[in-house]
DNA sequence: TATAAATGTTAGACTAACCTAACAAATTTT
DNA sequence: AAAATTTGTTAGGTTAGTCTAACATTTATA
C-alpha cells in the first residue's frame, strides 16, 4: 500500500465523503471537489490527473471522479484514524463534542499503523466515534448500521440519536443546549402541520425543533422496525 | 508567538538540540546542522537567513548560528510535546522503548496547546520521557537535574540510569539487554586500565562495557555528592 | 606564512502544491 | 436549437524546500 502525502490524502478523503459517504451519489466533478476541500478547481485538476495516474481515482477529462478499489482502500484508512482520534480526545482527554473534529485532522495524517492499532485495542476498539459516525475496523470493514434522520422520524417513536449531519461549532453547540448527544434517546411527541416544526422530549424536557435542525440528526428506531 | 512550518520546527529543533541540549557549546555550524538534520548545507543557508529574519536565531555570514529567546521558546515547545508524546505512547499504548521515537517525530508538529496540555495533564505532569529526558513544563521551563555520563562514574559508586545520549534500535536494543532501562540502579565494580572496559552491576548481573556504549548512558551518581 | 582542507555561500534548477486568466466543453435555459 | 450559464481544462506563474556545481572564506597544517 503506497504512502500518500498530506494533500494527497485530504484529497482521497474528500473524494470519499463526496462519493460513498454522502450517499445519495457515487461521483463527484471538479468544481464540488474544489469547494469541497477550499482549493481552486485548476489545482484540483492537477491533482486528479495525479491520482489517476497512481490508479487511486477514476478520472477522464471532462468527466466526474470516483475512488479506486485501491483508494477507497486508503481513505477508509485514513477515515479511521479520524475517528479514533476523535474517540481519543473526547473519551480520554475530555475535548468537548464540538472541539475533536479541527485536531483530529491532523492527527489523521499520522503515518504508523502500530500506533493506530494500538490506539484502537486502548479505546476498546469503539464502534463509533462521538459524533456517532461508525468507524472502520482494521480491516477497513464498515458496518453501517439502519439509521435515518430524525425529521423522518414518526409522532410517538422513540428513538436514539447516534451521529449528526452538521459538524460547525453553532450546530453542536446548539444540539448540546437541547440536551442532545450521541445514545440519547429521543421521542417524537407532535409534529406541527402548518410550519412543521417538531415537538421532542430528550430527558424529560420538551423542545420545538426546526425541520433544518432534525434534518441533521441521525438516529436509529427500533419502533420503525416492529410490525404491527 | 508565530506559528512555523513543519520543516522550520524541525530546523529550530535540531538547533536546540546541537546548542543548548548538547551542553559543550552554544552555538553550531552550517555544515553540522545539516548533517544533523540530513539535508544539504546549501539548504540549510537558506533557511536560517530566514529564521533570521522571523528573528527565531541570531546568525551572520560565514558565523555559527544560535537561538534566540523567542527560537529557544518555540524549540523547547516542541521538546515538550515530543517528550509528552513519548510518554503516552510508552506508557498507555504499551511502545517499547526504542519505537516511540520515531512516531513521536511526527506527533510533536501537532497545533494544538489544548491538545498538550490535556496530553500532559491526562499523563499527570510527567517529568521526565522514557529514555529520561526531563520534559518542559507548561510554561516552557526545562529542570535539568545534575547529570554526568556513566563512563566518567567512579569505582565503587552507584548511581541511576536516567537516561541516553543514543536514540538508534541498536544501541537501545543492546542496553535492555544489559537490564538497563530508566532508574535502574547501576554498581561500578571494576575499570580495566588496559582497554578502559567498565564492569558494571545491575540487577545482581555483572557485565563489561566499553567506554564507547557507557559514555551514552546518562546517570545521576548520589555517592558522587557524598562528602568523605 | 603559504598552502591545503574544511566550511560556508551563491546561482541556478527542480518538484509539489497552489494560484489567476483565458479558453473549451457540457449543460441548462429561453 | 441557439444562447447563456456552468463546469472543466490549459498555460503560465508563485512559493517553500530541496538539490548540484561552482565559488568564497576561514581554519588547520606543513
Amino acid at each position: 500500500m503506497q504512502v500518500l502525502s498530506y494533500t494527497e490524502e485530504n484529497y482521497i478523503k474528500g473524494l470519499f465523503q463526496l462519493t460513498i459517504e454522502a450517499g445519495d451519489k457515487t461521483e463527484a466533478g471538479t468544481n464540488e471537489i474544489a469547494s469541497h476541500l477550499g482549493i481552486k478547481p485548476a489545482s484540483v485538476n492537477d491533482m486528479l490527473k495525479k491520482l489517476k495516474d497512481k490508479k487511486l481515482i477514476q478520472y477522464e477529462k471532462y468527466g466526474k471522479s470516483s475512488l479506486t478499489k485501491e483508494g477507497k482502500k486508503l481513505a477508509v484508512d485514513i477515515v479511521r484514524k479520524h475517528r479514533l482520534w476523535e474517540t481519543f480526545l473526547f473519551e480520554k482527554l475530555a475535548f468537548s463534542w464540538d472541539e475533536v473534529h479541527e485536531v483530529a485532522e491532523q492527527l489523521e495524517h499520522i503515518q504508523s499503523k502500530k500506533l493506530i492499532d494500538k490506539l484502537d485495542q486502548f479505546l476498546n476498539y469503539p464502534s463509533a466515534d462521538p459524533h456517532g459516525d461508525p468507524i472502520p475496523n482494521a480491516k477497513g470493514e464498515l458496518v453501517i448500521e439502519a439509521r435515518k434522520s430524525l425529521v423522518t422520524e414518526e409522532v410517538g417513536h422513540t428513538c436514539k440519536m447516534v451521529g449528526v449531519k452538521d459538524n460547525s461549532a453553532a450546530f453542536l453547540q446548539y444540539a448540546d443546549s437541547l440536551g442532545l448527544a450521541i445514545n440519547q434517546r429521543i421521542k417524537i411527541k407532535s409534529r406541527q402541520a402548518y410550519d412543521d416544526l417538531m415537538e421532542i422530549e430528550v430527558k424529560g424536557v420538551r423542545n420545538r425543533i426546526s425541520p433544518k435542525f432534525a434534518e441533521h440528526i441521525i438516529v436509529v428506531c427500533n419502533d420503525c422496525n416492529k410490525q404491527h
